[in-house]
DNA sequence: TACATTAATAACCAACTAGTCATTAACTTC
DNA sequence: GAAGTTAATGACTAGTTGGTTATTAATGTA
């Protein structure tokens, strides 16, 4: 008579058949579901492949999820959760210069997000925002629009203090976050496959465009107006 | 007794059903791929859509491009890589300052490729290249390794006529590339869906990023070295 | 143990699509 | 104008996949 626990003749951590964690299922699903869409895009990503990595059967992935766009979505509001808050918590409580501030920002950003499967998140969006206008709307609210607003006010103390030059806000915050969203791309795309970006090391690629935006930043040889 | 030509039964410039065109089809395919698999990418655009919108049948496509990856090899070759030796002949010719160099070639970037479909190639190849590996390295011989020469060259020269700061090249090239490329893939992305870059002018965008650019790789502060 | 409930499965279906090929017909040549 | 050549077609194949459902079995309860 065999013994049913314990996984005894199964692969180690394979649970049995049939076994029943009604509550586990949807967060596995998504870590699944996350892994795959970042690694493969999500046209790309087989819903049975999602089930097999979380260990069930595809009819099971239906019954929590009830369309593949559905798990998309789910995934996204999963991982794009309120860091912001915390984030603008440690603004406010910055003491250094504003140098220093925006390089803590970038160090910061990539050991949280940049360097975590978080990133993929942004490459996803990019990828499939003309597919989900539905969920591009939300990704804007959620994420777009707060990130914008927190870098805009790093960069506005700046100025504000006499570190960094006057700029246009609204495309000044461009300044930073484009160097940093295209290497998160870059990461999980190109850079992921074949030789181009393979050598390019994240700290060493931030280091440098660090200090060349604060030269650019800086205020330098514009005469004051004649006024 | 029906008068076969000038299209006299169909819609304007419709053609006739088996009307014989050899030399114009190709491009007429190119063409019409390249509309499809910016709007909609390359896994998701079917074939016989391309066909469609070039006004033949599916087997007629497959008459002038072998496979689906080959037809997309052929819109890569006709509208970026096909375009560097003209590029590296200006590079040789121009006369003025690094600066304006600089500024001439993300201007032109913007006006030849940036502002044209030509920029959805680099959202493409940015969201399949985990998908289409071979593709990936197709694009990494034919566009990324010319692309970074040229980039590098332009910026070497501004280092060694003693007007741009000295940076390792190989991270040096992305300060360019990164904020001209991230305009390309949020064009194709977010910015065509969502309000968030809706009302971004791209001439505003890369003004500002090339006068950050070039005060950020002008030469500062940094005192000489003491030998 | 008997029974009810429902989590989980796996076979199944319908729709879709890259690529093929036998057939059709437009154009060329003599 | 007849015969040969080949551009073009569209029906077809073979394989794939999102989603369904009848069935199985784990769990709780009395």
């Amino acid at each position: 008579m065999p013994v049913k626990n314990f996984d005894s003749d199964a692969q180690s951590c394979v649970h049995a058949k049939h076994e029943r964690r009604k509550d586990a299922r949807p967060g596995e699903l998504l870590a699944a579901a996350l892994e795959l869409f970042v690694e493969k895009g999500f046209a790309a990503t087989r819903v049975e492949e999602v089930a097999k990595l979380a260990g069930v059967s595809k009819g099971t992935l239906f019954i929590y999820f009830t369309s593949k766009e559905e798990l998309f979505k789910a995934v996204v509001r999963e991982n794009i959760s309120g860091r912001f808050e915390e984030w603008n918590a440690e603004f406010e409580n910055f003491q250094g210069s504003s140098a220093d501030m925006l390089r803590y920002c970038l160090t910061a950003w990539w050991e949280h997000i940049g360097s975590t499967k978080a990133s993929g998140i942004t490459k996803l969006m990019m990828s499939e925002a003309r597919n989900f206008p539905e969920l591009a709307t939300f990704y804007e609210h959620e994420v777009i629009q707060p990130g914008h607003a927190l870098i805009g006010r790093v960069l506005q103390r700046g100025v504000d203090r006499g570190e960094f030059r006057a700029i246009d806000m609204k495309y000044g915050v461009y300044i930073v976050l484009a160097p940093m969203l295209f290497l998160a791309m870059w990461k999980h795309s190109l850079g992921a496959c074949c030789d181009a970006g393979a050598q390019l090391v994240p700290e060493d690629y931030i280091a440098l465009q660090a200090e060349t935006i604060l030269n650019g930043l800086s205020i330098r040889q514009t005469p004051p107006p004649l006024s």
